[in-house]
DNA sequence: CCATAGTACCTTGACAAACATAGTACTATT
DNA sequence: AATAGTACTATGTTTGTCAAGGTACTATGG
């Protein structure tokens, strides 16, 4: 599985609103949001474990999420997370630089002299 | 001119697909492709210098471009850069590559869970 | 009862890409 | 003589990702 031909650096930068994205479909936690990605991407993209956990901790001290420990009586316990009216509006933002950029990306890798843009 | 929204982050890793795409299309050397990226991307974005001769020293070592110096009888020395059989088949894949993860970080930054992949 | 796999969280250190900054050197224009 | 443009290069910093390792609890099969 994950013969992954996702390059990290493809994926470089969008860490942050990947989080968001689920995180805006309701409060998770960390393990829960590593098996999800990897659901979502079909198997084919795997965010390590280590890069989610260094993303909460900027995603939090820049304000977009905030954190609580779930109140679990038996099993391990769960660090939950909930994006913020902030996080909201950070994730709509990446989402249109992002229709933005790709368009442009696009014709930088693939276009011409003559696919010049004004 | 160049309001880039465009982050550093999004173009990470299409540096040297952006690059390879220039000089598939004719020889060209170091200040004429930095002019033609910001041409192409419309003023939108600018590649810096040094990201932009970082990059051919890593394309060389890696056999993808080969370098020769112009025979200008005037004005400032130019290092033109070629592409190699190889750069063109690293070209040819690291955009089929990001066709492929295109649609993938499609679905990682906008879709639900309505909208696993199998 | 013990080994293994799975759930759940976290830290440290290394690495590579992009870039800020600075410099060299020549040409053309005012 | 000053300025802007062309053209290349080196050094050091920042940042995101990840490999590697650790802790601790639960469930399952042998």
């Amino acid at each position: 599985m994950m013969s992954s031909t996702i390059s990290t650096d493809i994926i470089r930068g969008h860490t942050d609103t990947i989080i968001l994205n689920i995180l805006r479909q309701g409060d998770s936690y960390g393990y829960e949001i590593y098996k999800r990605i990897i659901q979502l991407s079909g198997q084919r993209y795997e965010l390590k474990e280590a890069t989610l956990y260094t993303a909460f901790r900027r995603l939090e001290k820049e304000g977009f999420i905030v954190s609580y420990w779930g109140d679990e009586t038996q099993g391990g316990r769960r660090k939950y997370y909930r994006i913020t009216e902030e996080g909201r509006k950070h994730y709509e933002r990446n989402v249109k630089d992002w229709d933005f950029a790709k368009d442009i990306l696009e014709t930088l890798i693939k276009g011409g002299i003559e696919d010049v843009r004004e």
